[in-house]
DNA sequence: GTCTATAAGTTGATAGAC
DNA sequence: GTCTATCAACTTATAGAC
């Protein structure tokens, strides 16, 4: 249990008596080649073999991290869940804020922008630079849910859509629960289309990705979306 | 050859001389079987050996008929596209008769009543009974898409996206084409969240099923949408 | 914690008889 | 067109040395 035998530039990196250990660091590069590599190429044809070797780790260690493949998939999910609420969690405290603010004192102005803010970052989220792989990956338990579901909407789903279904309740005026969870749906499927659609989208559109410009031009189109939906219902 | 050496039982539900030969049935039996597998457990995971089994057609067959696995998997989606095409031909022609009345006969009505009949169809089809397999396939397609997806989009996704693109224009009233295809993309999202969302959906409003009362539902909300998203734009 | 080596099983494809 | 039999490659998982 001491010395490096044959990789000796990868200790250079490393401070010797630190919290993060050697076996954190293998944990750590395995996780991100796994998620990378179950996006890319689906988690069947993704082999531990290949996978070892471009986390440039030996292939039994994930055996020894993980237990077994399905081990190591249901850690990815653990990894996103974390990231994704850590990166939504200022804007869904925002919409908390402004939800809780007392149903008499009504901002119709403040509770969009609320409502933009929340739509603007899911729409980042999904579609913005660096998304693919966690995109996909999401969008791979919505056809096939398996316990990495739960990971994710216990982790930030159910709470995204609680909020946007209040908001959007409060905005339309009089409705029904369960019109309103469809509405909140509706809402999400404006968003979501950009990622889920990506094939027709890009051919449609004759986009080659969805860079920045084209996300403004989203952007703007959702708003105007969510305005002409939520229009003042008659009293 | 010639005689039924093995399998006499078959040749008795077949006449002798038929269009449809011993083969084609083979390779219908095939294609239905893959269909279903490939949907069921993605193309990585479905394995020939299973397939020919579960079909009852003997192993090598499936590389006499359809060459190597891809070829097989291609063919799924030339028959998914020709039996979506067939179904949504009504709804489509129909639309395409409406938006040829003349751009200056407008009767929004009829607009809205041809717009509604189409995305009527695509719910149908895409969250229906029976819808699982065909859906699921396309979705795949979409996230990580293929030569199979050409063959969809060329195939009626293309045609359906212009026809949405082309109405909501006359509908939402001077709008620059590029809004224009962005506005249809997002009402198709809205149909689409049902499918590509479907693990969230069914949790949020508490569904075991998309059966046919949450469908209406679903089409309830949908055409207030619409109605609200396509306001007469002030003049 | 990390390594080598290998067990035990599947896979897609095809050669060749009928 | 259909069958049997088989190959070569690749998979996950693990035993055991260090």
């Amino acid at each position: 249990m001491t010395d490096a035998t044959v990789d000796g530039s990868r200790t250079m990196t490393m401070p010797v008596s630190d919290r993060s250990t050697r076996g954190d660091l293998t944990r750590d590069t395995l996780l991100q080649a796994a998620m990378q590599a179950f996006a890319a190429e689906g988690y069947d044809k993704v082999s531990l073999r290949a996978l070892a070797a471009r986390a440039g780790v030996n292939q039994s260690l994930i055996g020894y991290h993980f237990g077994h493949k399905q081990g190591l998939y249901r850690a990815v999910f653990v990894e996103i869940a974390a990231r994704i609420r850590a990166r939504l969690d200022p804007e869904m405290a925002a919409v908390e804020a402004a939800l809780s603010e007392g149903e008499g004192a009504r901002d119709r102005a403040a509770d969009f922008d609320a409502l933009f803010r929340l739509t603007d970052g899911v729409l980042a989220l999904m579609t913005g630079p660096g998304s693919d792989a966690w995109a996909r990956l999401i969008m791979r338990e919505q056809q096939r849910p398996t316990e990495a579901f739960d990971i994710l909407y216990d982790g930030f789903m159910g709470r995204f859509l609680d909020l946007v279904e209040r908001l959007v309740a409060r905005l339309a005026g009089p409705i029904e629960p369960e019109a309103a969870r469809v509405l909140a749906l509706t809402v999400l499927g404006q968003i979501l289309v950009f990622r889920s659609a990506r094939a027709s989208v890009l051919r449609a559109m004759s986009w080659r990705d969805i860079d920045a410009a084209a996300m403004a031009t989203i952007r703007t189109a959702l708003h105007r979306n969510l305005q002409a939906l939520l229009a003042a219902a008659p009293p």
